[in-house]
DNA sequence: AGCACGCCGACT
DNA sequence: GTCGGCGTGCTC
């Protein structure tokens, strides 16, 4: 019998056989979508493989073929894909979905499903939207349609899906409480995105610089070598030429009929890259971005599996971009956390798109000022070969980087420990000059917790049981930062009734009133994530540029994009809030915070200056980067990761328990954190793995509907031992309870 | 994951 | 009386 085995998006990790009809056998090859009969559903599927075999006692034949021509996944594409499946242990047919494209509406509708016509096909151009009328209940509601009235009292005109996001049975709930008058409902136009459709001037490449030409030439020689298959970790400062390295690298692959992709970290956050790329391809470059419609993306995955496009530039998900004949992939800003899908299916953008370029025979190029420290591994063990550009061939003096240590600090004329005595004196000396600063915060919104004086609670999160943080701009509201629940800022607190509710703590938006009050000759602005989004941040950006900032407030943000030339003091308010976090690779990310923050004092001829405050000046990672000292700390950061069995020497794997009772999922968790002691025990070749059980998880549990989630944890050196133990595990929580949910979680990677 | 089937509580 | 909550089992 002629057999289709389809993966189909559902989270099981094999593949089903269908019979394929003798009317689709021409059709039906290897990458093609099929439409399959699923239980009662009908899914589309993608035909992993395909040929004469013998089939499994319930055969159903395959319904169609959705792709007339070309099967929609190539050769290249798939095999990435079925790679991918394997090591992250995901189900096959939802890693699919990844490089699926949306389905077309005519095919559907050829098709005659209603299926895709509706909420789960193509999203439609409209949502639909929920708003509180005036009219008050006249008794009270109870369970689900009370908190949904709650909610949508307190945040105004919110979109349906997104109640469904929180509360399961939304949809009957606002049903309901339109019925009685509380809501009205109607429908609002999802705003297209234009960011990107202003026409850009073309540029005429510049000269390379010596080491830029010859990090062009060593890659260009990769691309044409018909081994291909080669890695660069690209190490240079912002401003050293990074990108038009990465330019030359796509013409390079041009010229050998190659395709390339450019992965950045937050494609919204990096306007001028994208508009740097357009100025030397024009229009034939896809630029792959959240604001697409869904028809927009589909012909942007059309043209560029047509090969009509040859250069995909996008964020995480621009890796499973359909180019033809792959020749190269660019990570740009390769250290940054953001290419680590954390939902879903999680996987490493950066350690894929080295799998990917590898299985293409082509050329990965991970550029960044601060290597990561895997990829600095890769490098030191030859895996990866290291190309480097140094600072701009014009001297520039490098800043002076000073430490405050606030532990023998007093507040500061402002009366606000948090912008100290030195701090105050370097702004007024820095305005008096007319020049800018920047002032790093990595704490959004203006306070981030509210605590009643009478009885010491917490206003938190109902759903993540988290600080709520104090939102004063946008309504005096409060917002929870995993989940992004909101509610209005109450008069008293919930516990204990008393008024007395106090704002504790800074954040930027505090911070920027705080300066406005403190310098009120100088502009002062903020740019973090409540003011950002898309073109805001080029705004701020260009008035910035344009002198009419004169002190930057802000987060992450400030510490990317381009060229700020009159800035000459950066200010890191709080060094120990990035050093504290639960997260082993803190002092890691710590470092590349402080080494770029500080890249971007004192650009020209005016030598900046950097003060970073903290509380443990003694800090590897502030010592470091208080001496530009990147291999320094390099060294020491690996050691210490050796010593512990950290990552990059072990990989670690996570397997994650959910469940609605906590005595539950911790039990559940304990007994699989026996169950993976034991398989690793019994696989190891070199010792047993290291285990642990980490706590509940930060993550947005209001997504989980309120779940518990806790984490088993694995640390091993030895990455089939890590597989088969997390498997074993994966088992046996199937076998514990329907209710556990388990999801893995292996990271980071030793692909090469 | 969906989606059926099946069994219990508060509403027309 | 039944609508709708969620437990459990299956999907080629």
């Amino acid at each position: 019998m002629l057999l289709a085995h389809v993966a189909l998006p559902v989270p099981m990790a094999h593949t089903f056989s269908y019979e394929i009809p003798a009317r689709l056998a021409g059709r039906t090859r290897q990458g093609t979508r099929v439409l399959c009969s699923f239980g009662s559903r009908r899914l589309v599927g993608v035909v992993v493989t395909a040929g004469e075999g013998e089939p499994p006692p319930k055969v159903k034949p395959l319904l169609d073929v959705l792709d007339t021509d070309e099967p929609a996944l190539t050769d290249e594409l798939l095999a990435f894909l079925r790679d991918l499946s394997g090591y992250y242990l995901a189900p096959i047919g939802e890693v699919m979905r990844l490089a699926l494209p949306p389905i077309e509406r005519a095919v559907a509708r050829a098709l005659e499903d209603s299926l895709f016509e509706t909420k789960k096909g193509i999203s439609a151009r409209r949502v639909q939207t929920v708003a509180p009328t005036e009219k008050l209940e006249e008794s009270a509601l109870g369970g689900q349609a009370g908190a949904i009235l709650a909610h949508v009292r307190a945040v105004g005109e919110t979109s349906l899906v997104d109640l469904e996001n929180r509360w399961k049975s939304a949809r009957a709930a606002v049903k309901k409480l339109a019925q009685l008058g509380l809501v009205t409902t109607g429908s609002r136009e999802v705003q297209a995105d234009s960011f990107f459709a202003s026409p850009a001037p073309r540029d005429t490449p510049p000269e390379l610089t010596p080491p830029q030409a010859s990090a062009v030439e060593a890659i260009a020689t990769a691309l044409a070598s018909t081994s291909g298959a080669a890695t660069f970790a690209l190490h240079g400062v912002t401003g050293s030429g990074k990108t038009e390295v990465y330019l030359r690298a796509i013409v390079a692959a041009r010229q050998q009929k190659k395709g390339s992709i450019v992965l950045v970290p937050e494609i919204a956050l990096t306007p001028q890259l994208v508009a740097r790329f357009r100025a030397r391809f024009g229009d034939d470059v896809a630029v792959l971005h959240s604001g697409l419609l869904p028809r927009e993306r589909l012909v942007m995955w059309k043209r560029l599996r047509t090969g009509e496009l040859d250069v995909a530039i996008g964020a995480r998900s621009a890796l499973f971009a359909p180019v033809r004949d792959l020749g190269l992939i660019v990570v740009d800003e390769e250290h940054d956390p953001s290419f680590k899908q954390e939902e879903g299916i999680r996987y490493h953008a950066r350690d894929m798109a080295i799998l990917r370029a590898h299985r293409a025979a082509g050329v990965c190029i991970l550029g960044s000022a601060t290597l990561s420290l895997e990829t600095e591994h890769l490098s030191r063990t030859n895996k990866a070969t290291k190309l480097v550009l140094p600072d701009r061939a014009r001297a520039q003096p490098m800043p002076a980087v000073e430490i405050v240590d606030l532990r023998r600090m007093g507040p500061g004329p402002t009366g606000d420990k948090r912008i100290s005595l030195p701090l105050h004196r370097a702004i007024e000396r820095t305005l008096a000059a007319r020049e800018q600063v920047i002032l790093f915060l990595n704490r959004r919104g203006f306070s981030p917790a509210v605590r009643c004086e009478a009885c010491g609670e917490l206003c938190s999160c109902p759903s993540c049981s988290v600080a709520l943080t104090f939102h004063k701009r946008h309504g005096e509201r409060l917002r929870c930062h995993y989940c992004d629940f909101e509610t209005l800022l109450p008069d008293n607190c919930a516990k204990c009734k008393s008024p007395a509710l106090a704002l504790e703590g800074l954040g930027t938006e505090k911070l920027e009133e705080t300066l406005a009050t403190a310098f009120p000759e100088a502009k002062v602005a903020r740019l973090d994530r409540d003011v950002a989004s898309g073109r805001t941040v080029d705004t701020v950006l260009g008035r910035m540029r344009a002198r009419e900032i004169d002190i930057l407030v802000g987060t992450q943000m400030v510490t990317k994009g381009h060229d700020l030339p009159h800035v000459t003091l950066v200010g890191v308010i709080n060094a120990d809030a990035a050093l504290s976090l639960p997260d082993f690779r803190a002092a890691e990310r710590a470092f590349h915070l402080l080494v770029q923050v500080a890249g971007r004092a004192g650009r020209g001829d005016v030598p900046g200056r950097v003060l970073i405050q903290t509380y443990t000046p003694e800090h590897p990672a502030i010592v470091h980067a208080l001496r530009h000292d990147v291999n320094a700390f390099l060294e020491l950061e690996l050691a210490d990761r050796r010593e512990l069995g950290y990552p990059p020497f072990s990989r670690v794997g996570l397997i994650r328990v959910d469940h609605p009772d906590e005595a539950t999922a911790r039990e559940a968790c304990a007994m699989l954190a026996n169950v993976a002691r034991d398989a690793a025990e019994a696989a190891a070749r070199e010792g047993p793995g290291r285990v642990a059980i980490l706590g509940p998880a930060p993550a947005p549990l209001a997504r989980l509907r309120q779940r518990f989630r806790f984490r088993v944890m694995l640390r091993s050196s030895d990455r089939a031992m890590l597989r088969q133990t997390l498997l074993a595990v994966a088992r046996a929580a199937r076998s514990v309870e329907r209710t556990v949910r388990t999801a893995i979680d292996i990271d980071p990677v030793q692909l090469l």
